[in-house]
DNA sequence: GCGACAG
DNA sequence: ATCTTGTCGC
């Protein structure tokens, strides 16, 4: 019997000392904010670390990221699941796990102070790692810049890209074509944040906008890239992120 | 003050 | 996010 792909394990004191050095120079209140005001903050100062261009190498790899919660847990538990791709077939490599304490509710525009620290813990399981990742949430299509793909893009310095199911702020500026690629601006004060994308034909767009160290043009491609040849809303790496996620609450999976 | 509001 | 199977339609 053999797994179907690579799945890394270990010990939990492993993981957080793969973390603790893939974000040294962080400060902590970057991921465990005291209050929400002090959240605000840390987005703020996160915000001017994005870089919104195609600051990156070759993409051999690409990777999913998303979590997944019980409805009503009283541990408050975020379950985190992180995948590599390969990034010319969509094929998957490596998937990892793990299980965490939300310090947050869901508030909207906070959504990375309660998923980031579990998907970190993720990632530090990963192996191989990715280029690029998709992560299921905005990224700058956020109301300080900094939704929780630039977050965890942020503090990794890794490059991401925000693949959202639904607006946080902001509008497209027009109706979106019903022919999958078509697209139109998200514009917030006068401003383009991101692209509302048609990746498939009768469902509604997704809404793409930059992570960390890629384009809003380089994103777009990518998610229409990671969406082809499949009949899905959803890229590839997102859509097997969710999956494995959900994998991992069940317990079906390390975490 | 009134709505809107990723996952 | 999650509760939930099959079913109707393109």
């Amino acid at each position: 019997m053999r797994k179907p792909f690579h799945q890394a394990r270990g010990p939990a004191a492993d993981d957080s000392a793969t973390i603790r050095a893939a974000l040294r120079g962080v400060p902590p209140e970057w991921i465990h904010p005291p209050d929400l005001d002090a959240a605000r903050a840390a987005q703020r100062a996160m915000a001017e670390r994005v870089i919104a261009e195609d600051a990156h190498g070759p993409v051999a790899r690409l990777g999913g990221a998303d979590t997944s919660a019980e409805r009503f847990d009283p541990e408050g538990r975020v379950h985190a699941a992180l995948v590599t791709l390969d990034a010319a077939t969509l094929a998957p490599l490596a998937e990892a796990g793990a299980t965490g304490i939300a310090a947050f509710p869901y508030i909207p525009g906070f959504l990375g102070f309660r998923e980031v620290p579990t998907l970190l813990a993720a990632w530090a399981r990963l192996d191989p790692r990715p280029d690029l990742v998709m992560v299921d949430g905005h990224g700058v299509a956020h109301p300080r810049g900094l939704g929780i793909a630039s977050h965890f893009g942020v503090l990794l310095d890794v490059p991401t890209i925000g693949v959202a199911k639904s607006v946080l702020v902001g509008a497209p500026e027009e109706e979106v074509g019903p022919a999958p690629g078509a697209r139109a601006n998200l514009v917030w004060r006068g401003r383009v944040i991101g692209v509302a994308l048609r990746t498939r034909a009768r469902a509604r767009p997704v809404y793409v906008s930059v992570g960390h160290r890629v384009s809003l043009e380089g994103a777009v491609a990518w998610v229409l890239r990671a969406c082809a040849g499949r009949g899905y809303r959803l890229p590839e790496p997102t859509r097997l992120a969710h999956r494995a996620a959900n994998r991992v609450r069940r317990g079906e999976r390390p975490g």
